[in-house]
DNA sequence: AGCTCAATAT
DNA sequence: AATATTGAGC
């Protein structure tokens, strides 16, 4: 429990002291007499959510760092997160920071419920909150968007797995992204083989046969039937599919009234890819994945 | 519990 | 148009 913040960002785990060996991070460390005795002013008491907080950022810096190699992966121009660079924070810091309530995925904290706060709020809005239960309590995730780097760790993912085992659950997993869910990857995995079903009746080519999106990321052996994906796991007997990525696929759908910061699928282009008769081509404009009819 | 699919909602 | 949600059947 202590060594990991979440199930799915296992960093490290061997050789490190356990959850009891360590002193608890809302705990004082010096002692008051001691303190005073040299003159340390003391600190301001922590609480789990000052903490959890922190374990957070410390996380994401991590991450950031790790993922650098992700954004120089994508050929593109785009530079690695930048260190001074105003920091966006990830989905889960923004929304499932409470990782207190022990025993449940912080995914599944949907919507929390606020505890009479309903007093000042609702006294200042006075017509349009009566159905809408003052959004801010309702704490609603923004809609994922489908960059292309997304995509295609979805692609590689599903790929890797092969047909039998490509199911959303198991790609939620390898895809390593913090904050995607279950219901995401399933609803975008329906939308894919919806458009992979047409790509097969519409032309010779099956879905991962000739499109250099399908076939030129890692997994040719397990395109067929491959029933075995273990020996990409690890001792974890999770997989080893490496690089953390950070959320930043996160949008309002381009709607107002939508705090910045989010959002911002990495920059103003981005490079959209959108497939034709078992082909890709990229182009550069508004920033998600497209199947076009 | 989770997967899949269709329908529907936002 | 893209994604989310829901509900049914398995």
């Amino acid at each position: 429990m202590g060594e990991s913040v979440n199930d799915d960002r296992v960093l490290w785990e061997v050789g490190l002291p356990g959850a009891d060996d360590l002193t608890p991070l809302n705990l004082q460390l010096i002692p008051a007499e001691l303190a005073s005795a040299f003159r340390i002013s003391p600190e301001s008491s922590k609480t789990m959510t000052d903490v959890n907080r922190a374990s957070q950022n410390m996380f994401s810096s991590l991450q950031r760092w790790h993922s650098q190699d992700i954004a120089s992966m994508n050929n593109s121009n785009f530079k690695p997160f930048g260190e001074e660079r105003n920091r966006e924070e990830t989905f889960t810091e923004k929304y499932e920071t409470d990782l207190t309530r022990e025993g449940s995925d912080p995914r599944k904290l949907r919507r929390v419920e606020s505890g009479g706060t309903e007093d000042a709020d609702s006294a200042l809005c006075n017509e349009n909150c009566a159905d809408d239960t003052s959004a801010k309590t309702l704490n609603k995730r923004p809609r994922l968007v489908w960059t292309p780097q997304l995509h295609k760790r979805f692609i590689e993912v599903v790929a890797h797995l092969g047909i039998k085992n490509a199911v959303p659950k198991t790609i939620m997993q390898l895809m390593n992204v913090e904050g995607l869910t279950r219901e995401n990857v399933a609803s975008h995995l329906q939308k894919y083989r919806l458009y992979t079903k047409r790509m097969q009746g519409q032309s010779d080519e099956g879905p991962y046969s000739s499109d250099h999106l399908f076939t030129s990321t890692p997994a040719p052996q397990s395109l067929r039937e491959s029933s075995e994906s273990v020996h990409l796991r690890n001792t974890n007997g999770h997989i080893a599919m490496p690089t953390p990525m950070p959320m930043i696929g996160m949008a309002n759908g381009g709607h107002v009234g939508m705090p910045v910061g989010y959002g911002v699928a990495l920059e103003a282009e981005t490079c959209q890819m959108s497939f034709n008769r078992g082909k890709y081509h990229e182009v550069f404009s508004a920033a998600s994945t497209t199947y076009p009819v």
